[in-house]
DNA sequence: ACATGGATTCGCT
DNA sequence: GCGAATCCATGTT
């Protein structure tokens, strides 16, 4: 099997270009379960300390530290007590930029999931369960213990590209009716939940495959 | 030390 | 459409 994962120089750019270059990826999950994965289908883009709605904003913290490294590790962080977000550190290292990962289609282990979402406090719901930030992270089990993780070298999380992707796993989920083979058109909107970052509020930093039903709102 | 509020989600009105 | 759940990083005293 040829190597499908992305590596360092696919993260390694401007946030605004990869960002909407993960649609479509595969985002998968290794846990002792088995294989949870989904075909991203819902992105923000979050562009260093200028961006007010960053959380680089004010400089450098004990938390944002890692979007200042290298591109690849993951920013994972906890909302509101009980949420966490996932991200992937994009551009070179010193730079603060991160793509929050919002919503998944659903394409292997989706029991699994299922499952991982009911055992999670608040998270009841057993359909749209990779639908959002917050909910995605409980169907994949992702925490705080994935703070500062390389995803491009990583045993237990990684994103791959189906369309370079030969592997009997994916060959077996592609054939369960989902086809990545589709071509899509990417829509832009504003990100969600930032009403305080002043003019930074609209600007189209979202990105999602139009007319998926798996987007979150 | 302390107060604040958030890159969310759900359930009820 | 709105309030609650629930925690801790961050900014302020």
């Amino acid at each position: 099997m040829q190597n499908s994962k992305l590596d360092r120089t696919f993260f390694e750019r401007p946030v605004l270009e990869v960002a909407p270059e993960l649609l479509g990826k595969i985002l998968v999950r290794k846990t002792d379960q088995g294989i949870i994965s989904g075909k991203i289908v819902e992105t923000e883009a979050y562009v260093g300390e200028e961006d007010l709605a960053c959380h680089a904003r004010n400089g450098k913290t004990e938390r944002n530290k890692v979007m200042y490294g290298a591109a690849g590790h993951i920013y994972i962080y906890l909302i509101y007590g009980m949420y966490y977000n996932f991200n992937i550190v994009t551009a070179k290292e010193h730079v603060p930029e991160a793509v929050l990962i919002r919503a998944l289609e659903p394409v292997g282990g989706i029991e699994f999931a299922r499952e991982n979402l009911r055992n999670f406090g608040r998270v009841r719901s057993d359909k749209d369960f990779m639908k959002g930030p917050g909910k995605l992270c409980a169907a994949l089990n992702l925490d705080k213990t994935f703070y500062d993780e390389d995803i491009t070298d990583s045993d237990r999380v990684w994103v791959e590209d189906p369309f370079l992707c030969h592997s009997d796993r994916l060959r077996r989920a592609t054939s369960g009716g989902i086809s990545f083979f589709n071509k899509f058109k990417i829509e832009t909107s504003k990100r969600i939940g930032i009403d305080y970052a002043d003019i930074y509020r609209d600007k189209l930093w979202r990105f999602t495959i139009k007319d998926n039903k798996f987007v979150s709102q």
